[in-house]
DNA sequence: CTATATGCAAATAGTTTGCCTGTTA
DNA sequence: TAACAGGCAAACTATTTGCATATAG
């Protein structure tokens, strides 16, 4: 559970030097709570859970610190639907899938072209950055759904 | 501009008919307003054009008008970053490119097999639908940012 | 020591809801 | 005419901002 946290501090100051932003305990915090449970956390439920470590933790540091992860490139944002937005430190090529039935936001390989590959980008664009989210039934409410059928 | 407007009423009846709801002139006027100019516009956006010929319209029956042809497929909700929700009544295999520099939002063509096809998603997850959004520079924005450099 | 980050609270933006009236099928 | 849609205003949720204090480099 906690082994993750004592791997990445170093890197974690680095990251944010270079960004020109500084090292803080709350940026830390909010950090360890995205790699402890990577089930892509809006901003309020990485608050609760930085809350139980650090109580005084504000919103708006929660916030900051998030941006703070994006901008030195060790955190993406998730968007999903017309819901909040949410936070990943997979930082691989990879895409989400969003379920339907639970609301869960998953981790999907990609291939190793990446899905970039698969669109003809016309010339004249840079692409810098891009996002492939998927939305059906996870493998568990597959499940459930045809378990009903019978 | 406007011959798009007599073209496809027919249509929109059917299709809302088909899932259950009503046509109304409101409906009809915000498709017109996606399909007149096919920038993606938030709802607030299309509120702001569709009061042009329909002064009373309110932003509740936008925002009910638009969730009307999402269900009724004929339009899809465009998320990027945390901005607000935009709408494209484009239905064909296609993906979103949003320019950092000027914040449009322009349609990509993909290739015939779609982006999905480059995605090994696992076995057990049923997909139902796909997002695939780019970001970086519009050809637009890239000349311009060429242009510094001299 | 100085720029940057935090914490708090208030402000905004985007979206949804409730309720009553109007309209569609 | 009965169920659904519109209009208005209030409520809500997510996010941002302003400002005084604290702290990292």
């Amino acid at each position: 559970m906690l082994s993750r946290k004592k791997e990445i501090p170093e890197q974690l100051n680095e990251r944010l030097a270079t960004s020109g932003l500084r090292f803080t305990p709350q940026r830390q915090q909010v950090y360890n709570v995205l790699l402890d449970t990577r089930d892509h956390p809006t901003a309020e439920e990485v608050f609760l859970r930085a809350k139980h470590e650090s109580p005084d933790i504000s919103m708006a540091t929660v916030y900051n610190c998030l941006d703070a992860l994006v901008t030195c490139g060790l955190v993406r944002q998730v968007n999903v639907n017309r819901a909040a937005t949410r936070y990943c430190p997979n930082m691989n090529d990879h895409c989400h899938f969003y379920c339907d039935d639970c609301g869960k936001v998953l981790d999907v390989n990609c291939t190793s072209a990446g899905p970039v590959a698969g669109a003809k980008v016309p010339s004249g664009f840079q692409v810098t950055h891009y996002e492939l989210s998927l939305r059906g039934r996870c493998p568990d409410c597959a499940t459930k759904a045809n378990k009903l059928h019978h």
